[in-house]
Formats: C-alpha cells, sequence, structure tokens
RNA sequence: GCCGGGGUGGCGAAAUGGCAGACGCAGCGGGCUUAAACCCCGCAGCCGCAAGGCGUGAGGGUUCGACCCCCUCCCCCGGCACCA
C-alpha cells in the first residue's frame, strides 16, 4: 500500500485516514490471491445453499442497476456464510443475443470480439464491487463448451415430442428482423426496440411449455413475492368451460362436418345467433359460399395487414364479413349464420367463438351493427321481456332454455356441458392464455439449433456424441430477415446422420432465453464436459434456495426456467420440486430525477466514478440505505456522503479510540445499545432489510463518536463494541471490515468468522420512558422501570403536574396500560 | 376496464394498533482552522412570543388510542387487457 503526500501522515499525533481505494484493492487482491471465494461441494460439518442474483447481458458496463441488484444480494450470501453455511454464489454472463450484432453492426466489430472484450471488461467491474463470487465457476452462455449443453437440452425437449416445428403466424419485428415469443410483445411492440410489431407466416420452431400450464399455475408455495406469482398465472390465464360443436349445414369438400368452439358460458348456448371465425381459421375458405368470397377475401387481406396494436385496441369498432355458411345448434336445431371478424383470435381456444350477444358485450355490440337477432335466455330481474339495451352479464335464472329452464345459470354451467358430454358435441375442458414458446430466432449471435433437415427422414437431431453444431466466426450476419446461417453453403450443408444423404441444417439460432433456463442448473457443474452437469452436482446445490433479480421477468425468464426445471426432474436429471424455492424482486434504481437512467436522458450515474470517489463499501452501502430493497428509487447524488462520512467515523473512532478506562456503569450502557443493535441487525438482514440495519450502525457508531468526544469508555466493553461492529461491516462492507478486523489485532480472515450471537441478558434497560396520555393526548413522558406495573405508572403519571392540569376537575373513566410503551387515562 | 404496489417534513425514508418523522441529505447556528476542505457539537414537521393547536393524499367509520384495520373517492407506479 502507499503512502500518498497527505502531510498528516508524517506527525505522531495525527490519525490516520480512511483511505478507502487503497484498502479495497489491497483485500481484493488478497482474497483473490487466496482463492476465498472457492466453494467447494461439500464441506465437512456445514450445509450448502445455494445464493443466486440474475446473470447480466455484457452489454459493455456495469451500471448501477447491476450493483443495485447485485450488492445486496452479495451481503446477504457473505450473511449466511457467516451463520455457518457453505454458500454457493457464481457469477457468468447471458452472452448470446442482438444487441452484440446490433452493435457490431454499426461498430463494425464482429459480435464475438465485441462480446468478449465486454466480458473482461465487464467480469473486472464486477469484481472491484468486491462480492463473494465464485469465478471458479463462471459461465459464459456463448461459448461451445455451454451452447453444447444448450443444444443438447433442444435435443432432448425434441426427444421428448416438447419441441415441434411449425407453420404459423408468428410475431415479427421488422427492425430487429426477427421473430418474438409471445412474452417479448409489448403493447403490441417489440419489448426490446419499441418497433410495431407485424405478423408473418413461417415454419417456426416451439417448445410446448402449455403442457405444463396447469403445473406452472401451481406457485402458491413458493416463497416469491406475490405479485411476481400473480402475473405468472394471470399470463398463464386458465379458464374453465366448455367446448361445443356446432353441425356444419354444408360438410366441406374434405368431410369437415362441424365447428368447435370454446365458451366460458355454456349456460347461454340456447341463446347464441352467430358464429364468428378468426379471419386466419383453417375452415374459412372451405366454407365461404360464391356470392360472399370476394368480401371474404378481402376481408382477410385487410385484417393481415394490420398490426397487432391495431388487433389488440379494445376501442376499435368490431367489424367482419358473413361467410355465407350456416352452422346448426344441437341444442336447438338453429340455424346459426357463421361470420369472420378480427376480435376473434387465431391462437386461443379453437380460434372460433359461438356469439351470445345478449349476454356479451362484445357480441351485443356486433349483432347491434349488422342487425343480428338477440336472444335472451338468462332473464335479468323485473325484466319485462322488451329488448335488452345491454349485453346482461350477471347472474340469473335460464329462460328459453328448453329442460335447462329455471335453472340457475351457475348450475347450468356444468348441466350443460355435462349434457354435451352425454350426446358427444363437446364437454366440460379448461383452456389457457399461455401459448407455446417460440423459440426460432433468424438472426446470428445466439446457439444454432442443433436440427438436420433430411430429404427422406425428415427432421432429424443432431446426435448428441456430435455437439456443438458450431457457430461458425465468418459468416454475414448482416440482419436482412434472412436467417444469416443459411447464407453460408458450408454450415447448411451436410449428411443426414440417420441415412447419411446429403442434407440441410436448421439455420434458425435459438432465443437466448433459452441459454438462462438453465444456467442455474450450470454453475454447480460448470466444467463438465460429459454431461450438462452431473446429478451428484445437482444434488448438492439445486434447487437454489435464493434467487434474486428484477420482476420484469416473471412471465418470461422465471417462467421458462420452471418450464426447464419440470423437464429436467422428469428427465431425473434434478431432485424435486421448484427451481427457485425463494424469490426476491429489487426494484429499481432511477436516475437522479427520478426516471429511469439512459443515456438519452443524460441522468446517468456511472458506478465506476462512484466507487473511484467514495470506495465501494460506501457505494455498495450506499445503495443498500437509500430505501426499501423491492422499491427502489432515484439515486441522490448529494445523500451517498451521508454514508461516506458514516464510514469515515467508524474507522474514527475503532482507529483512534477514547481512553480505556475500567467503568461498569458505561460498560452496561455500552453493552446493551452494541447488543440491542446487534439483534437488530440480524433481523433486518435476515429480512432483507438493508436499509434499517445500516441505520442501526450509524445509531451505534454515533454513540460511539459520543464516548470518544467524552473522553473515556470501558475498556472491555469498547473493545467487544468494535469486534462486534467490524463483525456487522463484514456483509455489507467487506474491505473496510477486514481492514478494522486486522488492525484490531484478529486472524484473517473477517468474512471466515461466525456471525456473533446476540446476548438478551445484556439488552434488558433499568428504565423506560413511557408516554403518558390523557384522551388520547400526549401531555408527558415519564420514566419508570420496565416491570412498573399500572398502579406504579399511574402513581407517577399524577404526580406529573402536566398531566395532572388535564385531570383536574375530571373523573377517570377507564385507564389503559401498555408496559414499556404508554399509559392513557381516559376522563370524562 | 380488471389485478397488484404505493401516496408520511424541503428531499430519501422510519414506525404494521400504543410517544409520527429513527437514520441520512439539504438548511441554519456554533467549534476546530491563518483560511478552505475534512471533521466535531447543537437546532430543526407546520402555525404560534408562549401556552397551546394542527399534522401521515381527501372524506367518513371502528377503537381508550389509527400512517397502520374497514368503507367511499382522488393521484402516481407496475402488470394484464377483444383470451370468448
Amino acid at each position: 500500500m502507499t503512502t500518498d503526500a497527505t502531510t498528516d501522515s508524517s506527525t505522531d499525533s495525527a490519525p490516520e485516514r480512511y483511505q478507502p481505494r487503497a484498502i479495497e484493492r489491497r483485500w481484493q487482491a488478497r482474497w483473490e490471491q487466496d482463492d476465498l471465494y472457492r466453494t467447494p461441494d461439500h464441506v465437512e460439518g456445514k450445509q450448502n445453499r445455494y445464493h443466486l442474483t440474475m446473470f447480466p447481458y455484457p452489454s459493455g458496463d456495469l451500471h448501477v442497476g447491476h450493483w443495485f441488484a447485485m450488492a445486496p444480494s452479495d451481503t446477504l450470501a457473505r450473511y449466511f456464510r457467516m451463520r455457518g453455511w457453505n454458500v454457493l454464489f457464481p457469477m457468468g454472463f447471458d452472452a448470446f443475443g442482438l444487441p452484440a450484432e446490433n452493435a457490431a453492426f454499426k461498430g463494425g466489430m464482429h459480435p464475438k470480439d465485441w462480446t468478449d472484450a465486454n466480458i473482461v471488461r465487464m467480469r473486472g467491474q464486477l469484481k472491484a464491487m468486491g462480492a463473494t463470487f465464485d469465478w471458479s465457476r463462471e459461465v459464459n452462455t456463448s461459448l461451445p463448451e455451454y451452447y453444447r449443453w444448450t443444444q443438447w437440452w433442444f435435443v432432448q425437449l425434441f426427444k421428448q415430442g416438447l419441441a415441434y416445428r411449425k407453420h404459423a403466424a408468428a410475431n415479427w419485428c421488422p427492425v430487429d428482423n426477427t421473430t418474438l415469443a409471445n412474452e417479448q410483445v409489448v403493447d403490441g411492440c417489440c419489448e426490446r426496440c419499441g418497433a410495431v410489431v407485424e405478423q408473418r407466416e413461417m415454419e417456426q420452431w416451439f417448445f410446448r411449455i402449455t403442457k405444463y400450464a396447469e403445473e406452472l399455475l401451481h406457485n402458491e408455495d413458493l416463497d416469491w413475492p406475490e405479485h411476481v406469482k400473480l402475473m405468472q398465472r394471470n399470463w398463464i390465464g386458465r379458464s374453465e368451460g366448455a367446448e361445443v360443436a356446432f353441425a356444419l349445414e354444408h360438410p366441406t369438400a374434405d368431410g369437415t362436418d362441424e365447428v368447435r368452439v370454446f365458451t366460458t358460458r355454456p349456460d347461454t348456448l340456447h341463446g347464441v345467433t352467430f358464429m364468428v371465425l378468426a379471419p386466419e381459421h383453417p375452415l374459412v375458405d372451405a366454407i365461404t359460399t360464391t356470392e360472399h368470397a370476394d368480401e371474404v377475401l378481402a376481408y382477410k387481406d385487410r385484417a393481415a395487414h394490420a398490426t397487432e396494436i391495431e388487433r389488440l385496441s379494445t376501442e376499435r369498432e368490431k367489424v367482419g364479413v358473413f361467410t355465407g355458411a350456416y352452422c346448426i345448434n344441437h341444442l336447438t336445431g338453429d340455424r346459426v349464420p357463421i361470420w369472420i371478424a378480427d376480435y376473434v383470435l387465431a391462437s386461443y381456444g379453437t380460434g372460433a367463438v359461438m356469439a351470445v350477444p345478449a349476454h356479451d358485450e362484445r357480441d351485443f355490440a356486433f349483432a347491434t351493427k349488422y342487425g343480428l337477432p338477440i336472444k335472451v335466455v338468462i332473464a335479468p330481474p323485473d325484466w319485462d321481456g322488451q329488448p335488452l339495451e345491454a349485453a346482461w352479464h350477471d347472474e340469473g335464472t335460464l329462460i328459453a332454455s328448453k329442460q335447462f329452464d329455471r335453472m340457475s345459470n351457475v348450475e347450468a354451467k356444468s348441466a350443460i356441458a355435462g349434457y354435451l358430454a352425454e350426446q358427444g358435441w363437446g364437454g366440460p375442458t379448461v383452456n389457457y392464455r399461455l401459448r407455446d414458446w417460440l423459440i426460432s430466432r433468424q438472426r446470428y449471435w445466439g446457439a444454432p439449433i442443433p436440427m438436420i433437415n433430411c430429404p427422406d427422414d425428415g427432421l432429424v437431431p443432431v446426435p448428441e456424441d456430435q455437439l456443438p453444431v458450431m457457430l461458425p466466426y465468418d459468416v454475414e450476419f448482416r440482419p436482412t430477415g434472412q436467417s444469416p446461417l443459411s447464407l453460408s453453403e458450408e454450415f447448411v450443408n451436410t449428411t443426414c446422420p440417420q441415412c447419411g444423404k446429403a442434407a440441410r441444417r436448421e439455420t434458425d439460432t435459438m432465443d437466448t432465453f433459452m441459454c438462462s433456463s438453465w444456467y442455474y442448473m450450470r454453475y454447480p457443474d460448470a466444467h463438465n464436459d460429459e454431461q450438462p452437469f452431473s446429478r451428484a452436482a445437482a444434488d448438492a446445490w439445486l434447487p437454489v434456495d435464493q434467487y434474486t433479480g428484477g420482476s420484469e421477468h416473471a412471465t418470461m425468464h422465471l417462467l421458462y426456467a420452471r418450464f426447464f426445471y419440470t423437464v429436467a426432474r422428469d428427465l431425473g436429471l434434478v431432485p424435486e420440486g421448484e427451481p427457485f424455492t425463494r424469490y426476491f424482486s429489487q426494484g429499481q434504481i432511477l436516475g437522479p430525477d427520478g426516471r429511469r437512467m439512459s443515456k438519452s436522458r443524460g441522468n446517468v450515474v456511472a458506478p465506476d466514478d462512484q466507487v473511484e470517489k467514495w470506495g465501494a463499501d460506501c457505494f455498495r452501502a450506499y445503495l443498500m440505505f437509500l430505501g426499501p430493497w423491492d422499491q427502489g428509487g432515484p439515486y441522490d447524488v448529494d445523500s451517498i456522503v451521508g454514508v461516506s462520512r458514516w464510514l469515515n467515523r467508524v474507522w474514527t473512532v475503532v482507529t483512534n479510540p477514547p481512553a480505556l478506562v475500567e467503568d461498569a456503569a458505561g460498560a452496561r450502557d455500552l453493552r446493551r445499545l452494541a447488543h440491542t443493535t446487534l439483534a437488530k441487525v440480524t433481523e433486518d438482514i435476515e429480512e432483507k432489510r438493508f436499509n434499517t440495519a445500516i441505520a442501526a450502525m450509524m445509531e451505534l457508531t454515533n454513540a460511539m463518536q459520543r464516548l470518544r468526544d467524552e473522553g473515556h469508555a470501558d475498556a472491555a466493553a469498547w473493545t467487544e463494541t468494535v469486534d462486534l461492529l467490524t463483525l456487522m461491516l463484514a456483509p455489507p462492507c467487506p474491505h473496510v471490515a477486514e481492514e478494522l478486523w486486522e488492525r484490531a489485532g484478529h486472524a484473517y480472515s473477517v468474512h471466515q468468522q461466525s456471525w456473533p450471537e446476540y446476548d438478551p441478558a445484556l439488552t434488558v434497560r433499568d428504565t423506560v420512558d413511557i408516554a403518558v396520555q390523557v384522551n388520547g393526548k400526549v401531555r408527558d413522558r415519564i420514566s419508570i422501570a420496565p416491570s412498573a406495573d399500572e398502579a406504579t405508572a399511574r402513581a407517577a403519571a399524577e404526580a406529573s403536574p402536566r398531566v395532572a392540569d388535564h385531570l383536574v376537575g375530571k373523573q377517570v373513566v377507564r385507564v389503559v396500560f401498555v408496559p414499556e410503551r404508554l399509559l392513557n387515562i381516559v376522563v370524562r
């Protein structure tokens, strides 16, 4: 460590200043040299505990948001390590993805080189944080040694029938030139770039996540924030109802003789007056009559060109066209006209709905516009038989429904659904809003889908011993909408693994969410080149005991990861249960102006500058101190100085203590405060309330400062307090804690010490101040023994003139006494 | 529209039925210093000279007592939204 030219270091009496950066560099080097944070799979006498914070995308620079997510997470991992657990806290990089290509395209740098350079830079920045990451387990999803196993996963899913190829309308981002999963479309726009998403018909790979919809829905028992679990449940969107077959009046040329619909209202089946198919419904062309063909064609064309935003708008007037065809309602024998309209979604249910205008607002609007009949089958109370002015969707009693008349509509739901099943016309069913996960991307920087298309054998997976399918370096990766890999003859041309004949490789790459769906399973066995990870490693570490990260991933990463874990479990790769036992979502750190940090707003706070100026310990502590972790908040450039002052004060009181003497009374007071603080800090860290934990440590420090001003303190109590403070400081501020620990003459390292236990006996007070109220208003405060009873407290209270004044001439009607809190005298 | 989370000094916040504003920023006064910075001490919700009164988005309720529980409403943030 170098001493700089500050004048005070030359004099004997002047205290040594706290120099955070020098201390931090010194200890980071030492920890790395000693491999202090390498985590073995098993440690005698310790239980394993897996802590994880979401790994970053290597965009180039670690920003304040990363620190805000990771520093408290590291504090937690350090705390549990001190509690005696063998804590795994790994780090890596989610290194595939679009920004590498876009940046590469702009800067003329190859995506791999750009990504690798960013990782080097960010690894250095992460190390500056002083976190307890076990770098020996680092993963980089863009390396063949990793994506080989991502491809292996794809093959397993394919073999399980969970990966399939389908020609379907897909979300297409015209700016990024690739398809997007449903989850990546926000308000009809690309989640990443904001461009308006289009629909494009193409061959795409999907994962059958919907097979697990019911299982994924059941997340009640997870120790996760309720709002995140709710977001997942809403996203999956279970709805109970019935599937109903309607007979086509004229079967189609290929023999189809019915249309099936999904409805949550089988109770209104007798009120169906028309039917609406999605414009993309496969039956549309076959049933459309010649005289309506032109109109239908024109409408389909218009619907196909509407953007997602237009189609999603609930305000847009509902328009459609008649196909000329009819079907028959089995229950009533009614002849029902079939229309098409784009408010019916091809991708939900059966892509067709039965319309009951009397009891559904959308159908009501549609019927009114086109003069279609409105038939009431649930009578609103006091209904006079006149036409309805609006759809009635509340509960009621069935009418005009044959044998179901006079039944409550709630009963009728199951009664009619059951009757349909008996008659072979459908029956009760459950539908989910969740769609299968579209995973193919027409971009370069991702893991190639390990499939081969053979003219004879069809789609054949690349044999596992031939993985990875290497992503070629020399490829024209300019985004054109055509998969870049398809332009490389060398990549595309191969032979069929089954018949050996010439065949072509799949040229799409995988959605990067696939890489992050299993990375937490890789850390336990990060360098295994025989399998993605061993069962032994999985048993040692999985599931993750504490996961932390932003809740923006609620319906993407967190759902996909649960899906993957379910598959892994079914394959016998991992223990039973869920991937993340506990999950905590931190809030978002905002710019000093209270808005999201972004370069265009010019409100970005650069963490490197802050670390250089204040030190990593101070920056970590500031981020934890600014408010509740799950709430986030603005980064206030001015108030970090308060945390810096605190650490300086800690430094001063510890390195330059008052005269150490014997003082029994002072010792009791100091110990009481030290142990009360320890109790509070322990509880707060367990509850992830870092802001109040730090506030408590500040209070303790302030009290020590007062003793220092007084000039003397009890030697034993002082030393004990210094040690406790240093140990409490170790998780949030690891460097200064290590330095002070060493200066106190203790053995290296503070990070291998046990978390101290507080002594409840030492926290007991001799007297407590309680509030005295008269009619609920505080009139005075009195000091009494904590054990004092009501009579004692009341006597003391009445002795106070400030209280007595309010009792004069009044009659006491009630006295409420809360020990150690207050006394309330109710008078009249 | 539906579902969550929130609204407390000039600012970040604390208190989950019991002394509202701990801790910190900014502010004011003082000390140290040739001076500045650092550092240290003190003051500080609002009105008021004071006694006292008022005060946790607004209004109502329950209670001896409400930031906290209940009802109605307003505003901010997040999610979902033609899912039949």
